[in-house]
DNA sequence: CCAGTTACTTAGTAGATACACC
DNA sequence: GGTGTATCTACTAAGTAACTGG
């Protein structure tokens, strides 16, 4: 085996036959893999940073409370900053949020503070923002060097607390940082939003580390809670997390080994699929004409969960997280049935809140067996009954698993996605066109896989006006080619006349500056039609999750576009793996 | 089979930073 | 050189799915 600090000495100091690096990085990524779930045998770091301490407000910025001022103790003042801080955020105006808000409040006062402050609707904290944008104002307008200094002291962190050393590499962590306290921000319609969360203390903090690396000092005249030697998991530090009682951990950078393996491993039971998914698809076709209840929801279930890319479903405790669902869970309020519908047979209307509230809207025709069990699944039932009542995301792992080893509901989202990348490349990518187009090409294969798996952004709040100026811009460039276009024309009559060296090469010039600016042109439009049609959907999300890297690194060798146009630096550093392996022909 | 626990991936967004343009 | 905008990064919430023990 191969150190990876070998490994990118050999990169950096520039072997250039793809040859030699793929030999070698086999070696690094088919590395011996440990059995039995070990993951690691040596991991050695320097433990959490802790959020910075509370610091008081200065006396001048006064907290008001029925129109008088009034001094808070420090812990009821730090748990209002955080409300004061968002005064400007929709959350601060939701019924939820603040009664959630000032309950927790409530409990850091003291008695004196805790009778007199009743009504959150006499509190002002209008200092206290103001005091913050100020702050945030005077930090913008710092001088070079006050940036310079505060940028090393970061980069001087980052070297002491931002890596680790596993197995004998170096990696980077990806988040050392302990989370500050706050107010609970959650997604959609959280019950829990606005709840305080807590400060993490060290005696909160359980250290995993092998034993005989040096174990992370914990902060003077404090201890950790445990430390454990536990090979079998990945993590480096854990705490348990105060709104939901679940864990949270702190883990490796994506560009580290036993991310990337991971990474690979994943896309690789995606191909296995591929492999077997004509068999799966005709059994559950065949399912559906199934004696048996359940059998036949689970096939309807994993033909959604095929054919729409929806996710599994879990369950969820009610009233501890918004309402949200995936498929095993849909409910029958989340579907209607359309017999007939924009001129098509059998159409399912879906309309529900997925992942991060993030609103699933589809009009889908489907199978008449489909549409009928549908139908079935339906009868005598409440709008807020499961449609899938014999069914959730167990057992159909289960039936999954049965099918082909590792195959759960997930892979067939990575499946899907990374199949249609590969499709629409082909499909969409003109050879003769030049790299601009070509790139524009790969984004729109790109975005087919966002709006199959719905992957949403909230509009940019300039979207209008950005796209104005770039209307405007395209309007001057017109402007500019009529003029290099009179230009030539001018520069060649001269030329018929004179005949001579000079104006030839006048002539020459005006060509090659004409279609300079027809390239800029046509670049310019490239990108008004990419950003519209990017508005509301998010690329990230597939780019970085499901879509097999190595499809777009044997795009951009077979198509001669260097791979920095497609994939940013944090991109390439996480998919070092598949750069590194995929040649032209790679198929997925 | 069920509920509870744990570990890990996937997700959108806020704020920082880089960049284009005047 | 300053300003507005696009892009990137950090952050952390919200999923999936395995496992455990009754």
């Amino acid at each position: 085996s191969i150190p990876f600090s070998l490994l990118n000495l050999r990169i950096q100091v520039g072997i250039n036959s793809n040859r030699a690096i793929s030999l070698f990085v086999c070696f690094r990524w088919e590395e011996e893999r440990y059995t039995d779930g070990v993951k690691w045998k040596f991991l050695e770091h320097k433990g959490p940073v802790f959020a910075p301490p509370y610091i008081p407000l200065p006396d001048k910025v006064k907290f008001y409370y029925d129109g008088k001022h009034m001094k808070l103790s420090p812990q009821a003042e730090e748990v209002a900053t955080f409300f004061g801080k968002m005064l400007d955020h929709e959350y601060t105006t939701k019924d939820i949020f603040r009664k959630n808000f000032f309950k927790d409040w409530r409990k850091e006062m003291k008695p004196e503070e805790k009778s007199t402050i009743v009504d959150l609707n006499k509190c002002d904290f209008e200092e206290m923002n103001q005091h913050f944008k100020d702050q945030s104002e005077a930090r913008k307008q710092m001088s070079k060097e006050e940036k310079l200094k505060l940028k090393e002291e970061n980069e001087k962190l980052l070297q002491e607390y931002g890596f680790c050393i596993m197995d004998n590499h170096k990696e980077r962590i990806a988040n050392f940082r302990i989370e500050p306290p706050g107010l609970f921000r959650g997604r959609g319609n959280h019950p829990k939003m606005g709840m305080l969360k807590r400060r993490i203390r060290p005696e909160d903090i359980i250290i995993n580390c092998s034993k005989d690396s040096k174990v992370p000092v914990p902060p003077h005249g404090h201890k950790w809670k445990t430390i454990r030697h536990d090979n079998k998991v990945t993590w480096l530090v854990s705490w348990t997390e105060n709104i939901q009682g679940s864990i949270k951990y702190i883990m490796l950078n994506p560009s580290s080994r036993i991310k990337g393996e991971k990474d690979w491993q994943k896309y690789e039971t995606a191909r296995r699929l591929k492999k077997c998914v004509d068999k799966i698809r005709a059994q559950y076709r065949e399912d559906w004409k199934s004696k048996e209840m359940k059998v036949r929801q689970r096939a309807v279930a994993l033909y959604f969960i095929d054919k729409l890319a929806l996710r599994a479903g879990n369950e969820k405790e009610e009233g501890e997280t918004a309402d949200t669902v995936g498929c095993c869970s849909l409910r029958v309020e989340h579907i209607k049935l359309h017999t007939e519908l924009d001129g098509q047979e059998y159409m399912v209307e879906f309309d529900f809140l997925g992942k991060d509230s993030i609103r699933y809207y589809n009009k889908v025709p489907v199978e008449k067996r489909v549409f009928k069990n549908l139908q079935l699944f339906m009868e005598n039932k409440q709008p807020e009954d499961d449609l899938f009542d014999r069914l959730n995301t167990s057992i159909l792992n289960k039936h999954l698993q049965e099918l082909m080893d590792g195959l759960t509901a997930k892979v067939f989202r990575t499946y899907n996605a990374s199949i249609t990348l590969q499709q629409q490349l082909k499909e969409l990518t003109n050879p003769d066109e030049n790299v601009a187009a070509k790139i524009l090409s790969y984004n729109r294969a790109n975005r087919a896989v966002a709006i199959l798996c719905n992957h949403q952004r909230a509009p940019p709040k300039t979207f209008e006006k950005s796209m104005q100026n770039l209307q405007t811009k395209i309007d001057a460039k017109k402007d500019q080619i009529g003029m290099a276009r009179r230009e030539l024309k001018g520069a060649k009559a001269d030329h018929k006349v004179k005949k001579d060296e000079k104006t030839r090469k006048s002539v020459e010039s005006k060509k090659k500056a004409l279609q300079r600016v027809e390239e800029q042109l046509m670049k310019l439009e490239v990108q008004a039609t990419d950003r519209e049609e990017n508005k509301q959907i998010a690329l990230g999300t597939s780019k970085l999750n499901y879509l097999d890297p190595r499809i777009s690194i044997a795009w951009c060798k077979k198509w001669d576009i260097q791979t920095e146009k497609i994939y940013n630096k944090t991109q390439r550093e996480k998919f070092a793996w598949a750069i590194d392996m995929a040649d032209e022909d790679y198929e997925f």
